[in-house]
DNA sequence: AACAATTCTTCAAACGACTGTTTGAAAAGC
DNA sequence: GCTTTTCAAACAGTCGTTTGAAGAATTGTT
């Protein structure tokens, strides 16, 4: 697991997209400026357009970095669920992972704010991360809550509840600041990331047993 | 109902506002130039600093303009529930008119747009909307909720519980796009709107049920 | 192994365009 | 005649990008 050493180049490269994913999640894309950008990643302005051509080209690789991390985290589907408590289980345990990446520190927590950042701005990057992360996941919740509750996958019905089980989590993340205020938390700890899951949790459990 | 005839200096107050309200909202404080908003508002650059002092006057007199709007349509309580079936009704009222509100179009969109950017970028106007918007919803939902179960009022499995119910609602406004693009729907009219309200209305009576 | 030729990468400096703000005069309202 | 409001123009500063030279790394030839 040891990193092969990088040639220079490359860790400039690297350090740019980290500054990028930093200074754009907190300033937004117009916010940060290339100097800011190049300043944190310790080298030249002239940089920037050196390795990605121009500033939109350096948000392009991050929104490219990002996607990476997501297909990493979230990529890989469980098994085919053959009935109602199989699929009960697979929701939860995808609903978990899930909450692991957008909650905790599965993925830099820069990433996952330039994510939501272009997603809300309708950045370039939201379509990538629409199609890696959210329409995957979507779909395969759709499947097995129309398999744990006997409705039609395709159903409206379906997808809207999905939906609103998809949004309190993401809601649980961009309203953070909100949350932790309210709930006179100091920070998303492994604790407190559980105590939302079991929130979540009884909600889906409430709802495919009366639904 | 007819409104009084402005000054025009009014008039060029309150056009300021709505394209700031429009411009923020659409690109970000950083992203919107004075300019620009001077332009959309059909009036020179220089009335900025006349009426609002600087960029971040006008920001904060948007702010305030926002923080009206959500006292008009959230701000009056219902009466106080005396048993649990009246704090059914009532949570199921109050999530319909802040469905109402987020969603449909008994405010500006461009407001909506506007408070929700400043509660992601920290503006100014989030402490204002989370004072006169989010705190006091969801401290008389908590009330609700907590006669309808029987839980305790301040436990933290009802404010989680209540956040994640508020959270259904925000996110199927902050993530309209994405929504309406699986959902192949056009806009949220009436008809969207109601289906929304009814996913979650299920999803409260099992909740109640059940827990 | 040593040296020169060549490419890749970084840098300070400068470019024009645009930023928020200020100015003083013209226009409008009273 | 006076105050309030608008306007074109100019201000200093920052923006993203470009430039050409200097530095570092790599290659090819001995």
């Amino acid at each position: 697991m040891s990193k092969p050493p990088l040639p220079h180049s490359e860790k400039t490269r690297a350090a740019l997209i980290a500054a990028g994913l930093h200074l754009f999640s907190q300033l937004g894309y117009a916010g940060a400026s290339t100097r800011a950008i190049a300043g944190r990643a310790e080298t030249n302005v002239a940089s920037i357009a050196y390795h990605f051509g121009s500033k939109e080209g350096l948000r392009t690789a991050c929104a490219e970095e990002v996607a990476r991390l997501i297909g990493e985290a979230v990529g890989q589907a469980g098994p085919q669920p053959v009935g109602p408590s199989q699929a009960r289980a697979a929701i939860k345990s995808t609903l978990t992972r899930v909450a692991g990446f957008l909650l905790g520190d599965v993925a830099p927590p820069d990433a996952i704010g330039f994510m939501l950042r272009e997603l809300s701005e309708g950045g370039p990057a939201a379509d990538l991360v629409y199609a890696r992360m959210i329409e995957p996941t979507h779909q395969r919740l759709c499947v097995l809550w129309a398999v744990a509750t006997g409705l039609a996958e395709e159903s409206e019905q379906v997808r809207l509840a999905v939906f609103a089980l998809m949004g309190q989590l993401f809601y649980f993340r961009i309203a953070e600041r909100i949350v932790r205020r309210r709930m006179r938390w100091q920070a998303y700890g492994p604790g407190e990331i559980s105590k939302i899951i079991d929130t979540l949790t009884r909600g889906i459990e409430s709802a495919l047993a009366g639904g």
